[in-house]
DNA sequence: TATTTTCGTGCAAACGATTGCATTAACGAT
DNA sequence: ATCGTTAATGCAATCGTTTGCACGAAAATA
């Protein structure tokens, strides 16, 4: 059977109030007795049960983790590891743990929030992907639960908080950088085109274009839902085009990984007959052939000031409603790309 | 405020213990009661409290995750992601949710597993890594608390559920195919010596050896500790011997990545003058240059089958200790072996 | 019709904490 | 010696469920 705080209680010989207020280091006990009953639950074993205390004082010390449905591939991505990374990093310092509901479905991962915010199973929620007319974060913003969006959300975003890279600036950068290099025929492969990510970065990148007088080809733009399979379908329309691009801005390195790996498969030498540039930066970019030049994101980033923004929230230390955070990127310059263009 | 069994009890002019009968949907209340008693939910948004619930009756719903200490770079393998993947679809099939402590010291993560025990946070507990003496294990164990181990556990693993791969034959038959193919001089590049992968790994090589009647060199084996950046090291340590190798044999496609661009560096090119082989598939193998030669260990299914045996050992339908469960697998040819060495 | 079963429901005691308020003892001030 | 303060602790209600047991009504049996 547990020990329970009554056991700690009869073993120090003091009320089950105190043992309570000694776990809460309460100014007004004693140090003697703060002594005496620390001493009793060492020697007992006692720890907390989390759920008494939850119910009694209405905090879980939890919060809840809303990432896309299992099914999908996108899971595989290894940014949700980093974004976790950081947000566990951050809320172990400030003693929280971390909660996930998955779902196969939408459908189920949506009924997974309500549920673990109705029945009060977190404090707060970090929502990890945004797309176009999303149901739980209409759902944590009708409830006025705190909660906080990595990556923009669409819907009403000057009312939610979220922590973002700036992704319409770093399309653009990027694909200037390109056209410093020489290139002036310049595609853009994306993901899926309702999420938030992919359409910043398009929006960019269209934007530099014009910015530097080159044309905007639609037929350069191509989407590829499926991350690296997908990218094989998008690389052989653009090669097929009758004015195939020298370079290409891939929305992710996943995604340029199956983008190099087909153009390898077609003969099509990158950097010096394509070159590659694409976003992200994790861990694989260094080590594939030739190594991506990619725009460094801070992930990890992503998720410790997610986090540090919903414990604000719920701590009701956060401006009233809506602030955000961008976090800086920045161009990581490898082999990808080449030297110029003559 | 948030919608009690009590007001769900009013609404439906019943009393509470009914409303709590007709969620566990208990035969004992008549058809017509539990129509309108769900009808009274469903007008109100009731959703049980959690918290109330797993103190009543002594169940969580929830399965914990150890994972290693946050600090390392260990968890930016996809590894994780795809295990998890594992776990989270068994455990939502069966009404479970996950809830993961970090910490970034080895100690914090014990800590965490030792309150979320104690504290009654979760049913069972998942651990996603072993290593030689580990505390964690051992003190699951002495509690007699259900839990399961992806891997090999050290300490008296008869006495321990876990699900693993066959590292050890899985080791032998690369080694095996590396010899079929004509090479005679293979070396073995694994991770920290003190993960049983790795030992495992490593044995089967040198049975393999042994088998084939080649020699098995001490200089030949070397261990890099950190995944990408270690296999330099490695690589160098290699081929700066002697008589260096003609094959390698790597425990890790993330560590294989490594080794490969630090071959490439040295413009030693692979498969030709070096082939690499190497476990786990993990998508990125098909999509290195060239691709990975791995062997495909059903990493998903790991976390499904884990999952599988908690839950019967939860519900005690499990056999009394220690069942093993091995997750078949089966080698990937790609290029990175090219074809028969003359 | 009287008596026993069965069925559907309600009562109230857990579960293990927290917390507002009451209580007591000690102590200095009058 | 009495009173008002203050400091330290205890009492008991509360959080929102579950569940063993009791109870009354209806149905089945005698």
């Amino acid at each position: 059977m547990q020990v329970t705080i009554k056991d700690v209680a009869r073993e120090a010989n003091v009320a089950p109030s105190t043992v309570s207020r000694v776990i809460a280091n309460s100014p007004r006990i004693s140090q003697k007795t703060k002594e005496r009953v620390r001493q009793a639950m060492e020697e007992l074993g006692y720890y907390p049960n989390v759920h008494a205390r939850s119910l009694a004082n209405r905090t879980t010390q939890a919060i809840g983790l809303v990432m896309p449905s299992a099914a999908t591939k996108t899971l595989q991505n290894p940014f949700f590891s980093e974004v976790i990374r950081g947000i566990s990093t951050k809320a172990h310092q400030n003693g929280y743990s971390l909660y996930m509901t998955t779902g196969v479905s939408e459908e189920e991962v949506y009924e997974g929030v309500v549920s673990m915010v109705q029945g009060r199973r977190v404090d707060g929620v970090v929502v990890l992907y945004s797309r176009t007319d999303d149901k739980v974060v209409q759902f944590l913003q009708d409830s006025k639960f705190p909660f906080v969006v990595v990556g923009k959300p669409f819907s009403d975003s000057s009312h939610v908080t979220y922590v973002d890279t700036d992704n319409y600036l770093a399309g653009r950068e990027v694909t200037k950088y390109l056209h410093q290099l020489g290139h002036e025929c310049i595609a853009f492969v994306g993901g899926s085109q309702d999420l938030a990510v992919t359409q910043e970065r398009v929006g960019g990148y269209k934007t530099a274009l014009m910015e530097e007088g080159l044309p905007i080809n639609e037929s350069y733009i191509v989407s590829a839902p499926f991350m690296t399979t997908g990218g094989a379908d998008a690389v052989k329309r653009l090669m097929s085009l009758e004015h195939p691009p020298t370079a290409v801005v891939v929305s992710d390195d996943m995604m340029a990984l199956g983008v190099m790996s087909t153009l390898n498969e077609m003969e099509i030498s990158v950097p010096d007959q394509m070159a590659v540039v694409s976003f992200n930066n994790l861990f694989i970019a260094e080590f594939s052939s030739p190594p991506l030049t990619s725009v460094e994101i801070n992930i990890f980033g992503l998720g410790f000031e997610a986090t540090n923004c919903l414990i604000e929230q719920m701590n009701e230390e956060a401006t009233p409603y809506g602030k955000r955070v961008i976090v800086p990127h920045y161009l990581v310059v490898r082999q990808s790309c080449g030297g110029t263009v003559k």
